[in-house]
DNA sequence: ATGACGGAAGTTTTCCGA
């Protein structure tokens, strides 16, 4: 099975590549962010004509998450119960795992705030997202174990996950109370895919539009997809996929992928 | 020190992203 996940900032301007990329990698879940757009406007039919399921929750002009998948998107659920949020950030749903029938996957796709800097209200906000989140989740994978977190953790959680450390120090995206966030939840029993592989030095996931960062490799990893216990044996394979950040009019980040073995383990 | 680039709203300039 092949899980992915990508910010495409604007569906609507994104969808042609999002229909290419999903005709050539054949994933079975792509998770995306940042749609940018109202439900009303979700482009359903041309992802259904594409062989894909979907499930969104969007809102003018900002964030808005999606689950695209083969098979229709179950029981599912919308937000972080129990925290209040005008903003769609959060959608989930079930899978069916053709390795497990009676048990099927939960997907979480999010799309965590920015912070903007650690001085804003912004930052504050993504805190007390991120204790949210977590207290959310740890209930979660309770009831669901074979749980996948897939988005856009706007965090770097390492300096190997930084072009710059030196000047990225303590700035928001990689401040310490981030990391630490990021390390609760691993802590819950969760697993980072891409670091279970090895990886060529300086891989990141987001590059900034400005001053020519793709090219000059100026980015950050923030995009990330953490496997539960239950799941991360069977995991194959991580990438993350450069090829349509060279596209003309590209999302300033990659998709990132995970591959999990279709036999039971 | 600031802005760069790109998207959206919506009218010309602003907000936001990371």
């Amino acid at each position: 099975m092949i899980l992915a996940s990508w910010n495409v900032n604007s569906l609507k301007v994104r969808l042609p590549h999002v229909l290419d990329w999903l005709a050539a990698q054949q994933p079975d879940v792509l998770c995306l962010q940042e749609l940018k757009l109202e439900d009303k406007s979700f482009p359903l039919a041309e992802i259904e004509a594409a062989g894909y399921r979907a499930a969104f929750s969007g809102q003018k002009t900002y964030n808005g998450v999606a689950i695209l998948s083969r098979s229709p998107p179950l029981d599912v659920e919308r937000g972080i119960a129990g925290f209040e949020d005008a903003q769609q950030r959060v959608i989930s749903a079930s899978i069916p795992d053709p390795s497990e029938p009676a048990s099927p996957l939960r997907i979480v796709c999010a799309y965590f705030p920015n912070g903007q800097s650690v001085d804003s209200d912004k930052y504050q906000y993504k805190l007390r997202w991120l204790s949210a989140l977590t207290i959310w989740l740890r209930g979660e994978l309770e009831r669901y174990p074979r749980l996948v977190l897939l988005g856009d953790y706007n965090i770097a959680p390492e300096d190997r996950d930084v072009h710059d450390p030196a000047a990225w120090k303590d700035q928001v995206l990689c401040s310490e109370p981030e990391r630490a966030a990021f390390r609760d939840l691993i802590g819950l029993g969760l697993h980072d895919a891409f670091r279970r592989f090895e990886q060529a030095e300086k891989s990141y996931s987001w590059w900034d539009y400005r001053m020519m960062g793709f090219r000059r490799n100026m980015g950050l990893r923030i995009d990330h997809i953490l496997l539960s216990t239950v799941l991360v044996g069977r995991c194959t394979a991580s990438s993350i996929d450069k090829a349509p950040r060279k596209l003309e009019r590209p999302s300033d980040h990659a998709p990132v992928v995970a591959v999990l073995d279709e036999r039971a383990g």
